[in-house]
Parts: structure tokens; C-alpha cells; sequence
DNA sequence: TATATTACAATAGGATTAGTAGGAATTCAA
DNA sequence: TTGAATTCCTACTAATCCTATTGTAATATA
């Protein structure tokens, strides 16, 4: 029941970008180095985003990534459906008709039409700028956290 | 964001023994028929949930598998655990202190929590029994559904 | 203009997952 | 006691996922 690494890549690469949203351009060098991710694959997965229209890009030098909206305008669902296609847990919950030809045994399949709404309505809900406003408040609790320890 | 066809097949085989409890020995090869499931590869499934003691088998002829406890003893939980070793939908989650060393940029470790508790939420509450019950009231529904087309 | 930097593209290799195949061990029934 | 049915065990093949490699195109800066 993983979500698959493209899609954990993708949100901290959108998350990476959200916190410089407005700033100047990214490379994907930088986010690679940031989030410990393999650059290559990290070009793979950017290249799907802009494809989305979710990113935006300038080429050659002191080029980069940009995001295309503000962060609160990306949810994580709609990144992560754009990296996994679904969050179907089962595929055959995907077809309009269900063609599963079983369906007269398939009980289960609300069994996982249940997971499906339960994590859609969790990333759904959830923004860029949520994640954005998290960080800024972690980091604010790391500086105490810091000062303290060092009796200032 | 798929759930493995080791969990899927998984709980059909469940529910199908579950339908069956209380009656005779089911043998892999009526299971695989009736699910449409590879006989080999549930056979690798099943020797899993027996290892697990979900199941107990007896050999040779006349042979065949049977639930160890009543239906109502096993959630959809505990077989997709016993499959798929956790529900968390990054591995991060599992361990017991975190080991992720980038930790600090976590942010979204978060919402893999909250997509985890929402899943939990929801196969932790469902029993075999339950399916039980949903298949016979669909069976029942199938049946006058059958009645009313011919006119009965 | 030359060079360095960067996005963009295609592909190849390794690791994991899904599924297949063959046969040995066990047991019942005729 | 033989044969068929079945679980159990091991290995192999195919597909998919993740990462690395290589190379091309575009652009700013010196």
C-alpha cells in the first residue's frame, strides 16, 4: 500500500519550490542536493509536472523551475494523482463502467472504494501553502529549540 | 497508491473460505476458479496466511484449507498487514524512531501519517464477518432482482 | 563568440513485484 | 496397495519501478 517514490518525490519537489514561491528560479541540482534525491530521476518527475502545467521552466544557464500558481492552489491530491494516475487503490475502481466481470463476487470492492475516499478526503484538503506555513512554524520551533539549548 | 494483488487476492481468499466456515475443507483450486485468481500464485498466498496461523490446511486427498478462527476474528487490516507487512504508505513510518535523517525537511512525513490513520480507520473496522454479510444480502438482492425480470 | 550551466530526451541496468511451472510429500478411497 | 487429489516446496520468467548514463538543445555571462 505504498505510494510510489515518484509521488513522494513530487510532493517534496513541489513543496521545495512552494517555500522559494516567488524567489528566483531552482534547479533541479539544488532540490536534488536539498531533499537527497537522485537528480536524474528528480528531471524525470519535474519534466511530468510541467507537462501538468504545474511548473515552469527557463532554459540554459541561471535557468531553473519555478511554480506556475500559488502554493495554495496545488492540493496534494492533484500532485499526487498527477504522478500515480489515481489514488485508486485497485484499478478496477478506476473504469467508469466497472467492467470487473466478477462484480457479483467483488464485496471487496467497497472495501477499497472506502480506503479511496477516506485518502482522498485527506489530500484533498491539503495545500501547498498548508505545508509551507508548517515548515516556516517548524523551523521558528527549531530556532527556540536551538537558543534554548545553548542558554541565550 | 495500489494495494498489492498479494493483499487483494488475499482477502477474496479470505472471504471465500469465510462463506464457506463451518463447512467443508475448500481446496485452493475451487478458490482459484470461483476468484479467477492464478491457482499457483494463490497457493504461494495462501501458504503465507497459514504461516501467519489465518488458516489451517489439511493434506492430501480430500485435503484443503479452512479458516482458523470465525470470520468475525479477522479485519481487513490484520490480512492486508499480514500481506503487505504495513500500512503506512512510505516505509519511513515504520520504523520505531525515525530514521529519516532529513527529518528536518519532513514536512511531509505528515501527511503520510494522516493518509495512514485514515486507512487504518477504515480496513481496521471491517471484518470478514462483515463481508459475509454484505454477500448474502447481495445475494438475496440478486435473486429478486432475477425473480422481478422473469415476472415471478 | 566561447564556455559553462541548465533544461530536455532517450535509453539502459538493477531491484522488486507478479505470476508460472514442475515436482515432492501426504493422504484418502477404491 | 495403487492411483488420484491435494498441499507444500523451489526455482524460473515476465513485468514494472527506480535510478543511472549519455547525450542534445538553449541561454546567460565573460
Amino acid at each position: 500500500m505504498k505510494i510510489s517514490t515518484k509521488g513522494r518525490y513530487a510532493l517534496r519537489l513541489m513543496l521545495d519550490l512552494a517555500i522559494n514561491y516567488g524567489g528566483e528560479l531552482i534547479t533541479v541540482k539544488k532540490i536534488a542536493a536539498r531533499q537527497g534525491i537522485s537528480e536524474k530521476y528528480l528531471e524525470q518527475i519535474i519534466t511530468q509536472l510541467k507537462k501538468a502545467g504545474y511548473v515552469r521552466s527557463v532554459r540554459g544557464s541561471e535557468g531553473g523551475y519555478r511554480l506556475a500558481r500559488d502554493p495554495a492552489e496545488y492540493t496534494v491530491g492533484m500532485i499526487l494523482r498527477q504522478m500515480e494516475g489515481s489514488l485508486a487503490p485497485v484499478s478496477c475502481l478506476d473504469e467508469e463502467v466497472n467492467l470487473c466481470a466478477r462484480a457479483a463476487d467483488c464485496i471487496t470492492l467497497n472495501v477499497w472504494k472506502k480506503v479511496k475516499t477516506a485518502v482522498e478526503d485527506v489530500v484533498d484538503q491539503i495545500t501547498l501553502a498548508d505545508l509551507v506555513k508548517d515548515y516556516q512554524e517548524k523551523v521558528v520551533l527549531d530556532l527556540n529549540l536551538y537558543l534554548l539549548t545553548f542558554k541565550m
